[in-house]
DNA sequence: GATCGTAATGTAAGCGCTTTCATCAGATTC
DNA sequence: GAATCTGATGAAAGCGCTTACATTACGATC
């Protein structure tokens, strides 16, 4: 016997007595079919162990329910969340989920979008609203509708469901300042393919112009968003100015990479320095003291995003942006300043 | 004008001058194609934005270069970050990796798998051994290449590459009752269909049972692996009994959800109790105290997971089974049982 | 009993691509 | 200059499915 390849809808036909159509409309509109035939063809199927092709179905339906999803890592805590909330609302509405990856990479980004639309991904989700042109056109010439999430932007061009990162991030930077911090420094992700965080990094120096300060003169460092690069990010930041009385962070992993490294150092969080975060997730509230940090509801935006999708889809009318509020977790990682005493110990 | 559709390759290859067959070998063989006609076409690509029809490649050349993974949950960051090296080794191998995720629930995997196999995945990665026969039925009618990752089950039917949950639990539990705990209880997860849960606690029983002491008398509660699941259990089980010294916990997560338990209800960890996890994430060694626990080479198993299914799809003689260690990590939440004294306070 | 309506089924035309095979224009050889 | 080979290209046959349309069977209606 030759090897048996994958039975086509051919086959079930053939072996159920009846047409190739009869057997699709069993698997499609099961109503339309007497009991009976229904009977032989369920039958056949299973004997034969038969699954559709995707691909000929794809073709011949020009309808593949698939809705593909491009985040930046599945390693944050915060888009494995938002996903899962998105695939449970997209499936209550019949659509099936496609996640590609880009590892922060504009260029893996582009190749992942054209990879999902070639699977027949009938919309698209992607995070924040930086990339090329290039890919708003391809998009547009698909006609493939897609909506932005992580971020709000009302200017943007493509539709969006997110927070504001660059206010959010501020307002968190007014309390430290409120605190009476004056010596900062600034634990940001990189900025150059990463609008959300290169909001939440205005936000912060925003702010500490307006305080008064000069925002050119704050200690800086931008890296991945790991904890090791938090860790070492503030081994390097204290070295430059040990009168560092608090670090604010782009992200909570840095944040906890921060306390970590704090820790290293025999520092008490947030008696001898104060740390921040940004997302709270999970960890926030695990980690000793808690982290002081910005709520994102990511499970909701995770949620909302797929009912838009699903509306963009259907052509209904859709608000092009979505503003969800990101507030304020205060926690016991931001304190205020240690009094300058501590600091003379050293210098005197 | 009318709605332009999706351009196809006819569009492409009238717009060049060409036959479709060019075209095609354009994108696929372009060392067949003369320099110039490659100009043309590439040139007629850009302009009309075109990108393949995916199910219309996978119909016509019967490959497509994808290897679907089944995971449990993507919340979890043990699967995400083995996703992560697994997608990135076959990318290395030209595979694209499409990923679906299924709560722990056999019913859910089904589906998936037979998603992803009308999908065109060539070959699959699923976790753990307990799914239905069906299953496995169908996956030999149809002859895809499966391998099963995060657990290693020599006798198994399908090729594997994991650690022995059972082994290895049963050293970390050896090594609680060598400290001299002889209170101890265990939080677990779901073991009905989830063969890793049950061999860990396995483990844990056998050793207990090795030591001399009742296993059907150890407290025991079985929960989803979630933070507050291990937080409310670890509650449940010091109402129930108070005097425990120790909690084995069926992974890090419902441990941290323990030690968060045990700090809201005033003990020290692990002065007062002691408590271990399982997996080594990131959080262990970010809470504090630190906790003991199993390492698993989560990156590796994921890395070598698709350098065997690659082999497997190349019709390459493959392990059938490859086992990983995972070995302790001895930390600060687990030490001696604390003094009976500090039991008699309350009972005086 | 002829007429019509309806439900169940079949026929066959694609969907957009790859690939085999045939064709053809040049370059090479004798 | 004819014969041969080579590389580039085109024509056309599917891949496995859905669906518009045609056909058939059969009961209801007058």
């Amino acid at each position: 016997m030759s090897p048996r390849a994958r039975p086509t809808l051919e086959d079930v036909a053939r072996r159920s007595g009846v047409s190739t159509a009869t057997v699709s409309r069993c698997l499609n509109l099961p109503d339309r079919v007497s009991k009976s035939t229904r009977d032989k063809v369920d039958a056949a199927v299973r004997e034969l162990g038969y699954s559709p092709n995707f691909g000929a179905r794809i073709m011949a339906a020009r309808r593949t329910h698939t809705i593909g999803a491009v985040i930046p890592t599945m390693e944050n805590a915060i888009f494995a969340r938002g996903l899962q909330a998105f695939q449970e609302e997209l499936a209550e509405n019949g659509y099936t989920m496609l996640v590609a990856s880009t590892s922060y990479s504009q260029q893996n980004e582009e190749e992942q979008i054209r990879a999902l639309v070639a699977r027949g991904a009938e919309g698209l989700l992607l995070i924040g609203h930086d990339r090329r042109a290039s890919v708003l056109e391809f998009l547009a010439t698909q006609k493939v509708p897609t909506l932005v999430a992580w971020t709000y932007d009302p200017e943007a061009a493509l539709p969006s469901i997110g927070f504001d990162n660059f206010s959010a991030m501020r307002a968190l930077m007014v309390e430290v300042l409120r605190r009476g911090h004056r010596k900062v420094a600034v634990l940001s992700g990189f900025t150059a393919e990463n609008d959300r965080a290169r909001l939440r990094l205005e936000g912060i120096l925003d702010a500490i112009g307006d305080a008064g300060l000069d925002p050119t003169a704050v200690p800086l460092i931008r890296s991945d968003y790991s904890i090791d690069a938090g860790k070492d990010g503030l081994a390097t930041l204290l070295d430059r100015d040990p009168e560092l009385t608090a670090v604010v962070c782009g992200n909570d992993v840095l944040a906890v990479g921060a306390m970590i490294g704090a820790r290293a150092r025999g520092l008490r969080v947030p008696q001898d320095i104060s740390i921040t975060g940004f997302d709270d997730i999970e960890l926030a509230s695990v980690v000793d003291p808690a982290l002081t940090t910005v709520h994102v509801p990511h499970r909701e935006m995770g949620r909302r995003a797929a009912q838009i999708l699903a509306a963009m889809l259907h052509d209904e009318q859709v608000p092009t942006h979505v503003k969800l509020t990101a507030d304020l977790r205060l926690r016991d990682s931001l304190a205020r300043p240690p009094r300058p005493l501590r600091r003379l110990t050293g210098g005197a």
